[in-house]
DNA sequence: ACTCCGCAATAGAGCGCGCTAGTAGCGCGT
DNA sequence: ACGCGCTACTAGCGCGCTCTATTGCGGAGT
C-alpha cells in the first residue's frame, strides 16, 4: 500500500480511502491510484483490514460433507451475504473432523458469526457457542440453546404430503424417519398426527432410519422381507428425506416393485437430484434460498444490534408432485392381506 | 492478551510465547497463564497472528457445490493439512459465484496457496493465478499453466474398465464423455485407444456429455430412441463419471432395460453413492484421500521451498467391479442389427 | 571474587491496514 | 478584510499479535 501511495504520489491514507470506496478523493486521483495498484499487483490484505477495523464482516458456515441439501443452502448464503456486505468462509465437518473443530477454525479466522447447517452437536455445546458468539442453527431446533433458528415448517410439509397420499386413496402409509437428523422429530410427529386425523391410526407405522441412502435401502429390504412372509407392502412410503427415498427406490426397483404403480414414495428436501430421476421424485421442497437468506439476516441483524435476542424463522415448504406418487394400487386399499 | 498478561503478572511477550508453544517459559508460569486465559475466555486472534507473523499457514480450497467427488477430496485435505500444521479455508463456486470470485475470497483471507478442485476456468486465468500464488489443480490438467497438478491415471482406469468389459465379451461399447470436465479428454482418448487395441475400432462411439446426471439421462434417451428406429443398443456403456452413470441407469431402468443383463454400465469416481445402489455401480475408483494428500503436500512444499517448480502427481485408479457389469447379452455379441 | 552460561522473562518495533483529527486551498457572502 | 463551508488530502495512532534483541539472575567453573 505504501508502494502504491509512493508511486501515485499520494499518502497511504488516500489509497486506503480509495480502496474502501469512500468519498474524499477526486475522480482523477482515484483512477490514477487504481491504475498504479493494478500495475504492481496490489490487493488489500483482508487480515490487516479486519485487524484495523476491529470488525471482520465475515460469516462462517459450518456444513457436513455429503449432505446434498447443505450445498443448496451454501449456494443461497453467498448472494445474501454479499448483498449485506459480508464475506463468507466455509468449514466442513467430516468423519475425522467434528463440528466443534470446524467451528473453531471459523472462529479463529475472525468470523463474527457462525451459521450451522444441520448441526449435530449436543445442546450444551451449541448453547455455550451461542453465548460466546452469534450463532444460527439451520434445520436443527435446539430450544434450550441461545441461537437463532431457521427451519421449514416440517409439520406443514408432512401434512401436504400426507393429504396428497390420502387423496390418492392410500391408507397403508409408512414413514421411514430420520432418527436424530434435523427436523426428523417434527416430521415424525406430523406424520402421526396426519394418520390420526385421517382416521388411519391403525395403519400408523414408523420405521427407524436416518438421512442416508443406506437407511432407505435397509427399510426397503425390511418391507420386502415382510412381504415375503405374508405381510402386505405399504401402498405408500413417506421417507425421511430425499436421500432415504432414493435408497428406498433403489431397493424397490431391484425387487421389481414398480413405483408409482405398486407403491408411492415421497421424499423430503427437493435436493437437486430429485428432478433428475427418470420419474421425478415427489418430494417436499424446502426453500433453501429463502432459508439461507433468513439465516444470514438473523446473523447480521444480531451483529449489528447488540441487544437482539435469538429468533426463529419458519419457511413454508411446498409439496412438489412428480412421478413417484400415484393412485393406490387396485384392490389393496382395504388391507388385502 | 494484555489482560491475560496483567492478570497473570507477566508480560504480553511471555503470553505470546506460551500460546505458540515455544520454549522460553517455565512450567509453572505456563500453567498459570493458560489457566488465567481460560478464565477470561481468551483465545488468540488468528488475523492478528497472521499479520504479525507474515505467514498465515492457511491453505484455501476452491470447490464446486454439487460435485460429490469434491466432498471426498475435502475430507482428505483436512487431515493432511493438519498434519503439516496448516489451516484450511473453503470457498465454493456456485451458479451465481464464479471460480475467480471464490478464489479471490480465499486469497484476500490470506491463504498462502489455493487448491482448486476440478477448476473450470480458462488456462490463461489459471496461469496468472499460478504465478501470483502457489496453486494446485486437482483433476484438471492445464499443461500451459504454472500450477501443480494432481490427477488419477485416467488412461489406466479406462483401460482396466475396457479390459473388464472385453473380457466379459462386449464389443459394442459406447463412451459417454465428460465434455470439458476434468479428466474427460484423457478418458476419451484412452477409450479410443482401448477400442483400437482390442480391434473394435468399427464399434468405436463417443456420445458427447458432461459430468451430470442429466447428461446420462439424455444419452440414455438417445440410445433408446435409436433402438426404436432399428439401431441395436450397445451392450456396454462407459460413462464419463458416476453421476452420468446414475442418470443413464435411471433412463434405462425406466425403459425396462435390465442392468447388467441387457447392458453393462461402468462409472468413474467411486463417489459415495456408487456402493449404495441396489446393484452397486461398477466404477473406477479415484483414490480421493491420496489425491488430497498429494495436493496438500505439493502446495506446502512449494510454499516452504521458494524455488520449486510445479509438479505433477498421478494416482493409480482401480476398477471396482460391482453389480452393473456382466457378461454380454446372448446373441448380441456379433452386431445383431 | 570473577566471568561465563543458560534459562526465564521483557522491551519495543513492526505486520498492513482503518480511522480520527486535522491542514491546505478555494470560492463564497458580507 | 474576515470568517465560513466545502473538497482534497495527510499525519499518525492503534488493532492484537510475533519476533529480535536484551536484561536479570542463579549456578558452575577457575
Amino acid at each position: 500500500m505504501a508502494d502504491v501511495a509512493a508511486r501515485a504520489g499520494v499518502s497511504r491514507a488516500l489509497v486506503s480511502i480509495i480502496f474502501r470506496d469512500q468519498p474524499g478523493a477526486s475522480r482523477e486521483t482515484r483512477e490514477r491510484v487504481l491504475r498504479v495498484a493494478d500495475e504492481i499487483g496490489y490487493r488489500p490484505d483482508n487480515a490487516a483490514r479486519l485487524l484495523a477495523r476491529g470488525r471482520s464482516r465475515t460469516l462462517g458456515v459450518m456444513f457436513t460433507v455429503h449432505q446434498t441439501f447443505h450445498t443448496n443452502l451454501i449456494a443461497g448464503i453467498y448472494p445474501e451475504a454479499e448483498r449485506l456486505g459480508y464475506d463468507v468462509l466455509l468449514s466442513a465437518a467430516t468423519q475425522s473432523r467434528d463440528e466443534a473443530k470446524a467451528v473453531e477454525a471459523l472462529l479463529s479466522h475472525r468470523c463474527e458469526a457462525v451459521i450451522l447447517l444441520g448441526p449435530d452437536a449436543e445442546p450444551g455445546y451449541l448453547d455455550a457457542l451461542g453465548r460466546r458468539t452469534v450463532a444460527v442453527s439451520v434445520s436443527r431446533r435446539v430450544p434450550q440453546a441461545h441461537v437463532d433458528f431457521v427451519h421449514s415448517a416440517e409439520g406443514k410439509g408432512v401434512r401436504q404430503a400426507m393429504d396428497h397420499l390420502v387423496d390418492l386413496g392410500h391408507h397403508r402409509i409408512v414413514h421411514i424417519d430420520g432418527g436424530q437428523g434435523p427436523g426428523s422429530a417434527d416430521r415424525r410427529r406430523a406424520y402421526r398426527a396426519a394418520m390420526r386425523r385421517h382416521g388411519l391410526q391403525a395403519e400408523l407405522r414408523v420405521i427407524p432410519g436416518d438421512h442416508t441412502e443406506q437407511s432407505g435401502i435397509e427399510a426397503g429390504e425390511l418391507l420386502l422381507g415382510e412381504r415375503d412372509s405374508g405381510r402386505p407392502l405399504p401402498t405408500a412410503v413417506l421417507a425421511g428425506n430425499d436421500r432415504c427415498a432414493w435408497g428406498l427406490l433403489m431397493a424397490l426397483t431391484r425387487a421389481g416393485i414398480d413405483v408409482p404403480r405398486d407403491m408411492s414414495v415421497i421424499g423430503y428436501d427437493d435436493s437437486h437430484l430429485s428432478h433428475l430421476m427418470p420419474i421425478g421424485l415427489t418430494t417436499v421442497r424446502q426453500d433453501a434460498a429463502l432459508m439461507a437468506e433468513h439465516a444470514v439476516r438473523f446473523a447480521v441483524e444480531r451483529l449489528e444490534n447488540e441487544g437482539l435476542e435469538p429468533r426463529e424463522a419458519v419457511v413454508d415448504p411446498k409439496l412438489v408432485v412428480r412421478g413417484t406418487s400415484g393412485p393406490v394400487p387396485e384392490g389393496s386399499s382395504e388391507g388385502s392381506v
